[in-house]
DNA sequence: CCCAATTTTGTTTTT
DNA sequence: CAAAATTGGG
């Protein structure tokens, strides 16, 4: 026991060795919180407090969960394929799976990933004959996992005004038709095991005795759901371990609530947090920088991170003239710091939405340097990928409605818009799925194509028995006339023709627990880990990510690019202080993942939607002391802009800008209007004859004016 | 019914 | 600048 324990520091030897009572351990960036976690679960077992089969640990991405596996298997012999070691949503549905009959679920219940479930939601609205107009599907989606996420069903929700109530309809609708189909969403997976365990007693009871140890990562981005199913399976006797950090909590927008951290204390007793501040991964100047940024956010469990580490380099700083300039300095860094030695693979560059990676791929093409984009569009995402995927799910259960639309005139088979309408009709009378309605039509030419269809699914199911999932993978894209499709197409069909191979290794390469229900718990796999499963893994290469996505990693140097206001922090945060806390953590975040080296990177003008945008430098570039910073770029010194005054942007003339043709006014300039009345201009956008201007009225807030139109003089 | 061309629309982050 | 939705000629 003593190697497991050796090199710990004292706080994180406290945290390991904790007695077997609930703790919450605020643990800093870079303070071996993922170390503590596997091995206090190495030493409960190890020290024999309990047995493998004992233990739940919940982590929030399959990347951690699988991470934690590794480690752990490294430290002591154990069977950690066998554990209950995995995200809230892939323990739920191995729970789900387990129990189906309890949750009123078929056997070969599939789940709806984001797109699918907004697919789903678009259909209803339709045969609900309810204007997407009125109501965005986006919106019901929101509404929909919003209420999920608080555990809260369509039933004992009640509104006055009608708007709520046609939604409070449509979430029940909604619930409805996926219990028809068989499928349900990624919040339903949660609430459903939460629902089971809840009425369940004498199943409760078995999963509380047998879990006497649960351990949570990433606390801090649980949901309220996630928080009740904890408590719930905690119980009064068991040990719940969180661990999290309130400074990196940065998923509030999809649920979490990092109340939990402080009910956690109340709701089991706990003194008080167990603080892992020492870091071991950064360099001293970017700590400073760290700390100083978040120290701006309020109701902060409060720590301070330190390091014994010596200052290191100063911060870069480098403000472009163009998104694409912006790339191209990146390029030009990275060559240098790989003539230095540096591995690509240890660099990063972070940006706060996705979109932005084409400028950076762009250049990084031209620059021939070897990269690797996470997220963006994954793996299972992708549709030719998902058309495979909805010939398999109606081999498990023809009664998907969503994949037989998907792929019922996929490759066209005669089988239009007008037959799938009068299937739908029909469906809808008689209360059986499409498929069945399929089943059941009678002659003409529209019937013989149905027909034609029934016959391909059926034979693809029934040959597939004798098969194997690479096999009846490989079969169904031959005999669905997906591959000829494809292989028909000339341009733009090579990637995904490779991509079809490349589910096909998926699928030879997948283990499932029972090989009986191999296409099934492959098809949970795909929607639960749409990612991860992309080409080219083993190069060296620099790694492209949102900040999201590197929450947890960490890089030599890392690269914080697109420092502007409205992108970063995001424009849709600027009306909420709670907001712009959340994409402070966000930087917090991202500068916190860089070990020796860190640039922040802006640019004066930026492409977004076709029309090019002069926004001005974000405010965290101003929240870092300027004595950590070294300025790369020429046109502007790092000096300090007050971001908390009514007219910020007068204390620091912006630069003069470049094809910035804004008919006379400029970034900065106080304006007045004849409505509005005073404010100042902050963003501009478009060109020529039709600018548009980002104006900060102080009486009527943030309006967008078009010059061709908007009475507008200098203040 | 099919396909191509055109218009419209929309954009944060993700299990 | 894309993807998605819509339209119109075969």
């Amino acid at each position: 026991m003593s190697d497991l324990l050796t090199g710990l520091n004292p706080e994180q030897l406290s945290a390991v060795t904790w007695p077997a009572k609930s703790a919450l351990v605020l643990a800093g960036a870079g303070s071996g919180k993922t170390r503590v976690l596997t091995t206090r679960i190495a030493w409960l077992i190890q020290t024999g407090q309990v047995s493998p089969a004992g233990v739940l640990a919940v982590t929030f991405t399959n990347k951690a969960a699988r991470e934690m596996q590794t480690r752990l298997g490294a430290m002591i012999p154990v069977n950690v394929k066998s554990m209950w070691i995995g995200t809230f949503h892939g323990l739920c549905n191995r729970f789900l799976r387990a129990h189906y009959r309890d949750a009123g679920l078929p056997s070969t219940f599939q789940i709806l990933d984001s797109a699918d479930q907004q697919a789903a939601i678009k259909r209803l609205l339709k045969s609900l004959d309810v204007s997407d107009e009125k109501f965005p599907p986006r919106a019901v989606q929101n509404f929909i996992n919003g209420n999920k996420e608080s555990g809260v069903r369509a039933d004992t929700l009640s509104a006055h005004d009608a708007y709520t109530k046609k939604l409070i309809e449509l979430y029940a609708a909604y619930d409805a038709q996926c219990q028809r189909e068989g499928v349900v969403d990624f919040a339903e997976l949660l609430l459903r095991s939460y629902e089971v365990l809840s009425r369940n007693a004498a199943l409760a009871e078995h999963y509380k005795s047998r879990f006497r140890f649960i351990l949570v990562d990433e606390f801090q981005d649980t949901n309220r759901l996630q928080y009740a199913w904890l408590k719930l399976l905690a119980g009064r006797d068991n040990a719940l371990f969180a661990v999290g950090d309130d400074d990196q909590s940065i998923y509030a927008f999809r649920g979490a609530e990092v109340g939990n951290m402080r009910s956690l204390l109340a709701d089991f007793g706990i003194d008080g947090p167990v603080r892992l501040e020492q870091n071991y991964r950064s360099a001293g100047n970017i700590l400073t920088a760290a700390n100083a940024l978040i120290e701006k956010n309020d109701g902060r469990l409060g720590k301070n991170l330190w390091t014994e580490a010596g200052e290191g380099e100063p911060i870069r700083l480098y403000d472009a003239y163009s998104d694409g300039d912006e790339a191209e300095f990146i390029c030009d860094e990275v060559k240098a710091l790989q003539r230095d030695g540096w591995n690509l693979a240890d660099i990063a560059v972070l940006y706060r939405s996705n979109a932005q990676s084409r400028a950076l791929e762009h250049a990084l093409v031209n620059a021939k340097l070897p990269y690797r984009v996470y997220g963006g569009l994954r793996f299972f995402e992708r549709q030719e990928i998902k058309h495979a995927l909805a010939y398999l799910r109606l081999i498990a259960n023809p009664d998907d409605d969503n994949a037989l639309l998907r792929v019922i005139n996929i490759p066209a088979r005669g089988i239009g818009a007008r037959t799938v309408e009068g299937l739908q009709a029909a469906s809808r009378e008689q209360g059986v799925s499409l498929w069945q309605a399929a089943c059941a039509s009678g002659s003409g030419r529209a019937a013989a194509s149905l027909g034609k269809f029934v016959l391909l699914i059926d034979q693809l199911r029934a040959r597939s028995s004798n098969l194997n999932l690479a096999e009846t993978v490989s079969l169904l894209l031959d005999d669905s006339g997906l591959k000829a499709m494809y292989e028909a197409d000339k341009k733009e069909s090579e990637e995904r023709l490779a991509n079809l191979d490349e589910l096909i290794n998926a699928a030879a390469g997948f283990f499932p627990q029972d090989p009986e229900q191999a296409v099934v718990e492959f098809l949970s796999a795909a929607s639960l880990e749409a990612g991860e499963h992309q080409a080219e893994a083993g190069q060296d290469a620099l790694q492209l990510m949102t900040v999201h996505a590197a929450k947890g990693l960490e890089f030599d140097a890392v690269f914080v690019s697109g420092l502007e206001e409205g992108l970063f922090p995001h424009e849709n945060s600027f009306n909420d202080p709670k907001g712009l806390e959340e994409e402070r953590r966000l930087m917090y975040v991202a500068v916190t993942r860089a070990r020796k080296r860190l640039y922040l990177s802006s640019a004066q003008s930026r492409m977004l939607h076709g029309l090019s945008r002069y926004p001005i430098r974000s405010r965290f570039v101003d929240e870092v002391p300027g004595q950590l910073l070294h300025v790369l770029s020429a046109t502007v010194k790092p000096l300090p802009v007050s971001h908390n005054t009514r007219a910020p942007w007068l204390d620091q003339p912006p630069p003069s800008r470049p094809s910035a043709n804004l008919k006379g006014f400029a970034i900065g300039q106080s304006v007045t209007h004849a409505k509005f009345g005073l404010g100042v201009v902050i963003d501009a956008e478009g060109g020529g004859d039709d600018v548009r201007l980002h104006i900060n009225f102080a009486e009527h807030g943030l309006k967008w004016l078009d010059l061709r139109y908007a009475k507008l003089s200098a203040a």
